[in-house]
DNA sequence: CGATTTTGACCCGCGC
DNA sequence: GCGCGGGTCAAAATCG
C-alpha cells in the first residue's frame, strides 16, 4: 500500500517526526511547570508557617478579638457572610448540575474577576490580617472529581461521623472529620453528583490545625491557592446575585470546552482538556480583596493549580481502564518531595495519579472510562 | 481491643 | 409554633 506512494510515506514520517518534537517540547514544558510548582509549594508553606506565627501572636494580643483595618460595616457583613465555598472540578466535562450550569454562563465575567486583578500588593500587615481572616472564615473548598471509590484519598486521615440523604440527590452525603490531629476542626462532605454518579463531590471546610501529611500538602496548596483566589474577590467587578450566601463560589478546573486559563498556562498543550475558571460572588472586605489581588496576579501562584493538573497529565498516559475499582483508593498525590530535602533538584515534584481524571489524550479513552463506570454504578 | 463505621436520634436554623 | 432539611451526636455494630 504505502509502497506505491513514497511521498505519502515521507509525509507520514515527517509528521511522526514533528509529533515527536512536539512531545519533547511538551515534556520540557511539563518539567518547567513542575519546577514552578515546587517553588510555589515551598513558598506557600513558608507563608503558611509565617501566617500561623502571626495568627498566634494576634490571638494572644487581642484575646479573641478580630483585628481588621476595615470599616465596622465591612466587619459586620463579613461575619454574616460566613458561608463561602470554593469549588474545584477535576475531570468533569459535560454533566454539570443545573445551577452550576447557570453560573457557568458567566465565563467572561470570571475572566474579569480573576485575570483582571491587577495590583500587586503584598503589604505585610494587610496580608497577615487577611490570612488571619481567612482562618476565621472557615473557608470551604469543594473538589469535583471522577472517582469510583467511596472517597478520594487526599492524604489526610478522616473519620466518618454521619451520613444523610440530602434533598435533591438520591446519593447519600457522608460527613467526615479530620483525625490527623485530635482537635483539628477540618471536616469534609462527600457526595456523588446526582447527574453523573462517577463524579465525586468533596467539600472541605475549615483549616487544619496541624501540618499536613506530605501527600496532602500538594493538594492543600492547590486548593488553598484556589481558596485564596476565591475567598474574597473583587468588589468592583462582582455583580453576581449575592442575596443567597449559600451559593458556592466555584472554581472550575475541568471541562474541555473553555480553555481560557488553560490557554494561559498550557499555550502549546493541545492534549490537555482543562477548564479553569472561577466564580466569585463577592467581596466586601478590602483586605481580602488586596490579598486576592496579590495572589491572583501572581502567575506562579496560579501555576500551582495548573501545574498540579499538568503533573497529572504527565502521568496520565498510564491511566488504565482496568483499575477503576480501586482508582481512588490510590493516593491522590504521590512522590511530592519535601522542600527541605531535594525540591531544588526539580524532579519528582508532584504527581497526580490518574484515578480520577479521564483527561486529555484520547477522547475515546475518556468515553470508555465513562461507559465502564456506568456499568459499575 | 481500639479504631472506625453505621444509623437513628437529636439539634438548630429557616421559611411559612 | 411547626415542619423541614441539613448537620452532628453517640450507642451499637463492625473491622483489623
Amino acid at each position: 500500500m504505502g509502497m506505491r506512494f513514497d511521498h505519502e510515506d515521507g509525509a507520514k514520517l515527517s509528521k511522526l517526526e514533528s509529533t515527536k518534537v512536539e512531545m519533547v517540547e511538551m515534556q520540557k514544558e511539563n518539567e518547567r511547570l513542575k519546577m514552578i510548582l515546587a517553588k510555589i509549594a515551598g513558598d506557600y508553606r513558608s507563608l503558611q508557617t509565617r501566617f500561623f506565627d502571626v495568627f498566634q501572636k494576634e490571638q494572644e494580643k487581642n484575646n479573641g478579638h478580630r483585628t481588621q483595618a476595615i470599616t465596622p460595616e465591612d466587619h459586620e457583613k463579613e461575619e454574616e457572610e460566613e458561608p463561602e465555598l470554593v469549588s474545584l472540578r477535576l475531570g468533569t466535562n459535560s454533566s454539570l448540575p443545573k445551577e452550576e450550569k447557570m453560573i457557568k454562563n458567566d465565563d467572561k465575567k470570571d475572566e474579569d474577576l480573576t485575570l483582571g486583578l491587577g495590583d500587586n500588593m503584598f503589604e505585610d500587615a494587610k496580608q497577615e490580617e487577611v490570612s488571619q481572616q481567612s482562618q476565621m472564615k472557615k473557608p470551604r473548598v469543594s473538589v469535583r472529581a471522577r472517582c469510583d471509590a467511596p472517597t478520594m484519598n487526599d492524604g489526610c486521615q478522616w473519620r466518618k461521623y454521619g451520613q444523610k440523604i440530602a434533598k435533591g440527590n438520591p446519593c447519600p452525603r457522608a460527613y467526615y472529620r479530620c483525625t490527623v490531629a485530635p482537635a483539628c476542626p477540618v471536616r469534609k462532605q462527600v457526595q456523588r453528583c446526582a447527574e453523573d454518579k462517577s463524579i465525586l463531590i468533596t467539600t472541605y471546610e475549615g483549616t487544619h490545625n496541624h501540618p499536613l501529611p506530605i501527600t496532602a500538602t500538594a493538594m492543600a496548596s492547590t486548593t488553598s491557592a484556589a481558596a485564596g483566589m476565591l475567598v474574597s474577590g473583587s468588589s468592583t467587578t462582582t455583580n453576581f446575585n449575592l442575596s443567597d450566601n449559600s451559593k458556592p463560589i466555584t472554581l472550575d478546573l475541568t471541562s474541555p470546552q473553555t480553555p481560557q486559563l488553560n490557554r494561559y498556562y498550557y499555550s502549546s498543550s493541545s492534549s490537555s482538556s482543562l477548564n479553569f475558571s472561577s466564580y466569585i460572588p463577592r467581596s466586601n472586605n478590602p483586605l481580602t480583596e488586596s490579598i486576592t489581588k496579590a495572589i491572583t496576579s501572581d502567575p506562579s501562584f496560579r501555576s500551582v493549580v495548573a501545574a498540579a493538573i499538568s503533573s497529572y497529565i504527565d502521568t496520565g498516559e498510564s491511566f488504565s481502564l482496568g483499575q477503576e475499582g480501586n482508582g481512588c483508593a490510590s493516593t491522590l498525590l504521590t512522590n511530592f518531595s519535601a522542600p527541605s530535602s531535594n525540591a531544588q533538584h526539580g524532579n519528582n515534584l508532584m504527581y497526580f495519579q490518574p484515578p480520577f481524571l479521564p483527561l486529555a489524550s484520547s477522547k475515546n479513552a475518556a468515553a470508555s472510562v465513562l461507559e465502564t463506570r456506568e456499568n459499575i454504578n
